[in-house]
DNA sequence: GCGTGGATGCGTCAAGTGAT
DNA sequence: ATCACTTGACGCATCCACGC
């Protein structure tokens, strides 16, 4: 599950992974076999922090539009307040 | 021009989590 | 239990503004 979802959803990554051949694997196969998962492994995680930094980036981005909307709410608010409160202070003289 | 500190982005590892 | 995915933390590289 994302953190992050807040604002749009993202695209997911998908990915193939190669059939092995049905016989039983050398030594040296094996730690190719390894090796190679490894790396498989190491490039899907830097493309995973590369997507999970940009949503986390959006996710800021949103946080922060979300503020300026509030503030700009408030302070309308605030000043209807003040209006209410004159129109009240001069009905009650 | 040069050293320096803060900001930013990247790759990697490790731990947590949901799905099978 | 195992796998794939997500994300925090760390170290490193680069950039930029600032004081000297």
């Amino acid at each position: 599950m994302s953190a992050y979802e807040i604002c749009s959803p993202t695209s997911g990554l998908s990915q193939e992974m190669g059939s092995s051949p049905g016989s039983v694997p050398s030594p040296r196969q094996r730690s190719e076999e390894a090796s190679r998962k490894r790396e498989l492994r190491m490039m899907k995680n830097r493309e995973a922090a590369r997507e999970c930094r940009r949503k986390k980036k959006e996710y800021v981005k949103c946080l922060e539009n979300r503020v300026a909307v509030l503030e700009k709410q408030n302070k309308t608010l605030i000043e209807e307040l003040k209006a209410l409160k004159v129109l009240y202070s001069h009905k009650t003289e």
